[in-house]
DNA sequence: TATGAATGAGAATTCATTCAT
DNA sequence: GATGAATGAATTCTCATTCAT
């Protein structure tokens, strides 16, 4: 009885979304949360501003979604991991974070500040605090395999320095000696 | 219109004017910058909207004093390092960012975001970057006292280390193990 | 095309637009002819957005047949007087008042609230107008039956204080004394 | 050390107050509380739509405003009882129904139409259903003094029968009979 | 210097209505 | 007939900033 077959809709209905998604992170990553107006975003996206309204049903709905669909890329990368020595894995994390961290300034920058927003709800929040930790995780189960004493120590150490390297390169911008700090850590976890 | 009286105005101007820092500096750093309206922050220290305008010339002005006020504040703490090794100095430099992580960590918070939002006008950008140098040139001068081969990397790691310390810590809260933190930080450098 | 399709499909048709109509009346008297939303009433039919434009060509249509429905409705229930002496009329007349302000306050209270409506359109204006005067003479008649001097001002002050009685067990809820308000009128009118 | 005196403050203040709670009941009388929007108020009154919100902290508590200021109004004319006779007093009530009924029927409109919409919150709610049951105990004493057996009864009746009256005569306008209403009325408790 | 009333631009959000399919 | 994606105008509300006093 649909006139327009379902799956058409269910077509149209992802692309949509996904168009107000990317435009909403360019425009997020650019302006900041605060400044990026749905006006802004729909103008940007070329779309109306009450269509965000049909695919979000707020802004804060929209940053959720943002921010799952960045948490979900970086499943996707985990598949790459399968059959890889932990010395391995340990340098894809690095390579992960310094390519992102060059191609992709902008995304990190808005993840970054993200967890810093007061604004931000207690939601997101969790989400952000969440995805953090299975970081974490992800690196002891590194560093165990690896034999260290303190595995989640470490893991907590390798973490906090792939992030401050990432604030630094975003607080100082070009200046920063990206590449420097590379070495350091290949040198550092004996890579 | 006596000397007198001058003088007693500009310590008023002086107290006041600090006030309102004070103020917006809680503010912005409990609400965000974009959600503390001066409105709120001119209630909040006693003193009418218009008031502030006499002070700061907009909101963005007022920024920028906030920053000016911590900078200045950082560089009264370099009179302490006076006379002190070079492992005393790293200690310090551990110690007292541990110390301001767990008694302002809103302020921490805030100085952070501030350095990730593309919203902040190119003057507090340049005031950013040059006080995030200035504190790895400082690192960078202990580092080489202490005869390490690479002082500037060694420098940046640490100042990553610290602020991936920082990030972390704002970012999962009570659950992150600032003190085992600490720990791994004092057996690295050997303290 | 043979006409036991088309008697099929009048009847589907009348169906559904009955549907929507006693939806509508249903959110129109729970949330406010302003506050229920044509996709709000659509989702509680079962049906969609676009399908109750092709019954009713805008909102205040929908209303207008909400309207006629009702006055239908009244227009059945005098089948039920045939036969009857001019007080049992009178006692009809207060009972079903009493019966329906008890069973659905929602939709007396949707009803009244549109008779004082300015946002109303005249033809809808003209309709409750109507409505009203036709009650009247209808008491009128029953008052001559029953040889009151002044047959009309009796009707316009037996329906005024039947009126008044909705409106106050609208106003003030469970605390109205209802029951006593009954005994009132049966005692004023000698039933 | 006020640059503007506080009277002359608390005088502007109050005079800005009253146009706008001025404009609004004109406005949400004659268009209804949904469809006047604060922008057409502060258009009519000839102010800005924010400041609406300087005195307002929302459309609500303008409703709110509003229902205090009639509310503040007929305590004003408590006053002139003193000193009355029961039935002097019975005849005033109904003398200033019928003047308000005919001088400012919008207002009255607005007032009933009130207590009747689903969107007015549950805070103005006890407001109107406190003032309705205020008058009911005011009738209520004066039939007590004229020594009605059921004085309760008959005061719900006496306010549902002003009531009706000024229902219907909203709801049929000109056609109303109001003036042989008041003879009824006068009739009917003898005065 | 100090006040806070007033402004006006812009933000988020809602919703009746249209229309391609 | 039926769907729901899409539009755009309107609405409530916020806030940095100005200015008369």
């Amino acid at each position: 009885m649909s006139p327009r077959s379902t799956e058409q809709n269910e077509a149209q209905r992802a692309q949509t979304r996904l168009l107000i998604l990317e435009t909403a992170l360019k425009a997020f990553a650019e302006k900041g949360y605060a400044s990026a107006s749905i006006s802004y975003i729909a103008k940007e996206a070329g779309i109306s501003k009450g269509l965000s309204y049909h695919y979000f049903k707020n802004k804060e709905d929209l940053l959720v979604g943002i921010f799952e669909m960045l948490a979900g890329m970086a499943d996707g990368l985990e598949a790459a991991w399968e059959g890889k020595t932990p010395r391995e894995k340990l340098a894809m994390a690095i390579e992960m974070t310094f390519q992102i961290l060059k191609e992709q300034p902008q995304t990190v920058r808005f993840m970054t500040a993200l967890a810093l927003q007061p604004e931000v709800t207690s939601h997101l929040k969790a989400l952000i605090e969440a995805q953090k930790l299975i970081n974490i995780k992800v690196y002891e189960e590194i560093f165990t395999e690896l034999n260290y004493k303190e595995a989640e120590a470490e893991a907590y150490a390798f973490g906090a320095l792939l992030d401050g390297v990432a604030l630094g390169n975003l607080a100082i911008g070009n200046d920063y000696p990206l590449d420097t700090m590379k070495k350091v850590l290949y040198a550092k976890y004996d890579l």
